[in-house]
DNA sequence: ATGAAAGCGCTAACAC
DNA sequence: GTGTTAGCGCTTTCAT
């Protein structure tokens, strides 16, 4: 293995030498500089990233952890992977390499959450849609462990977020449906908790509140995040005495299974029916009719999680508490006036 | 930060004993262990692996490589996350973490592709449809780089490659529209050249030709495995004297332009006309009619790349210097007898 | 502008 | 079973 050593003693200087070029450090002679590239470049030299980690407390990568669970987390495909494309991005043009680890179960309720920290394999941490314990909370905190956490709520100033606007773009989505003259609207909402969905389901009440409009209970279903839930909600909904003219639907997956079903039943979307989604998942585009929806700005969401890590890394201003990014509107087929 | 020499302190014993401990050394009485494990506990000890990387030269991570171009790589979503599920699965399970570095350019032809290893980030390298150079190759051998290669040709017996069969794919699924009574089929073939697209081809050529059928040079269009591309191709062959009563596409994204585009212009599929695709991408499950293709199993392409490489690195039986995969068709209601 | 010395936290190799 | 010694390849600190 070739190491700064070699490098140095053919260049017939000191290893500290060779170390000064290869960090750009500028009390280097140019003539002494090139000699060293030059070397360098000879020799195929790599400078050996655990020996410098090791010594400079700098290791040069950060992690993403991932849950894997509950049809989020590395199954769920368009989200995870739109993130992902952000966060490498700004991660290789700021000189950082990105680790993934998603996460199992290990002994109890343990979660190595912060393991690639600890071990010192990554400087920061990328956390997508983390449920943190308080423990987990006060660990971060206590151990000053840098992070970004995408896609949750507010935990606490000194650990920032980047999340979108679901509540406020699921509010104006039903605003245009309200505005397209539907009055009885259901809502597919999800058994599985997550923030995000509470964030939807908020948003859908208070365009509701806002416009009186009358919400029957009967018009609430919840699904699991599956498009066979879909087109269960759908069979549900229509067996109510009063059926509503529009279906919102808490994400695209669902909203595919509340189409399917349509066709089955021979019910014309959007003429009997109007549906929406929430993603924009390429399915959504897909789909016959297209699925009107909300289409979060992922790889941007996911560039400026790695940025505001990367910043707090490299010690700039302090990080914002949370960023918020709007969620626009993608129009579809599947909806129309009544 | 908590080091093994503190560990060692408060347990009464020298590193040495801290360090056997935790790489699992027999050779440790029961009881030093117990206490030893439990002042671990205490302290919320973790190693630093890149001191352990630096004694052992052994890192504990594997890089993924990807290729950034061509509508292939991190932006083909389902065909790369699928690769990576799995080998992120069996990575975890065999103690690797996954690094991920998708490659851009840097200089003229210069793509660092084997800069995670070099550096020491990682023990070994899977390449994701990598398009080596000879000199790259030459390289690999040289510098003795453990690596798989995915969903490539054959290069050296030396290097591993995991790969699925096209050929033998695509060949079954025209011999099935054989089977239906067509016998005007057109290819829509990718002006992209890539590996897969050539297999893809190859067999659609061998299935028209053992069946003794005849191929119109007029039926061939070459796409860019864009949505677009497909509706132009369908387009195209429309305008042909001879029309084709079947279009085998490359890939589903090229199929679903045209079942779009044959949609816009009113002709039915799959009565006028049928379609295949290849991938069996979430889309060709949603669009109506759904689409006959043919699944690669991605995520156990995947494991079987992240296996055949950790079995590399822990120097069990040389590896096969090739395995591929069976490419199960998945029916769909774009295809008919005639 | 350059070098020498010390040490980052760990493990390999050898002693006992 | 356990400890001692000697590095791994680099950067930090302090000299010069």
């Amino acid at each position: 293995m070739i190491t700064q050593k070699e490098v140095a003693k053919r260049a017939g200087v000191s290893v500290m030498t060779v170390s000064r070029v290869i960090n750009g450090n500028p009390n280097v002679k140019e003539e002494t500089r090139k000699k060293i590239l030059r070397i360098i470049e000879e020799l195929d030299y790599h400078p050996n990233s655990a020996a410098r980690s090791l010594s400079s407390s700098k290791i040069g990568s950060i992690g993403i952890v991932a849950p894997l669970a509950n049809n989020i987390g590395l199954e769920s495909n368009p989200y995870f992977i739109g993130l992902l494309r952000g966060i490498e991005w700004e991660g290789i043009n700021r000189g950082f390499d990105i680790l993934i680890s998603t996460q199992r179960r290990h002994g109890e309720n343990d979660f190595p959450f912060f393991r690639l920290f600890f071990e010192k394999k990554a400087d920061g941490l990328i956390f997508l849609s983390a449920n943190f314990t308080e423990k987990e909370i006060k660990t971060i905190q206590e151990k000053k462990i840098p992070c970004c956490i995408v896609g949750e709520k507010q935990i606490s100033a000194d650990i920032p977020v980047v999340d979108s606007k679901n509540r406020e773009a699921m509010k104006t989505l039903v605003q245009h449906l309200i505005e397209l003259g539907h009055k009885k609207i259901g809502f597919l909402h999800s058994a599985i908790r997550t923030y995000h969905m509470e964030e939807r389901f908020a948003g859908f009440q208070e365009a509701i509140r806002e416009n009186n409009i009358d919400f029957d209970p009967d018009w609430l279903y919840y699904g699991d995040f599956t498009e066979e839930s879909g087109a269960q909600a759908l069979d549900t909904l229509l067996s109510r005495k009063s059926r509503p003219t529009a279906i919102v639907c808490g994400t695209d997956s669902m909203a595919l299974g509340v189409i399917r079903r349509a066709r089955e039943l021979g019910i014309k979307i959007p003429e009997d029916l109007s549906v929406t989604g929430f993603d924009c998942t390429p399915e959504s585009r897909v789909v016959h009719p297209s699925l009107a929806t909300m289409a979060q700005p992922l790889v941007d969401m996911g560039r400026t999680a790695a940025e505001i890590l990367i910043d707090i890394l490299e010690k700039r201003d302090p990080p914002p508490s949370r960023i918020e990014f709007d969620i626009p509107f993608v129009d579809g087929e599947s909806i129309t006036e009544i």
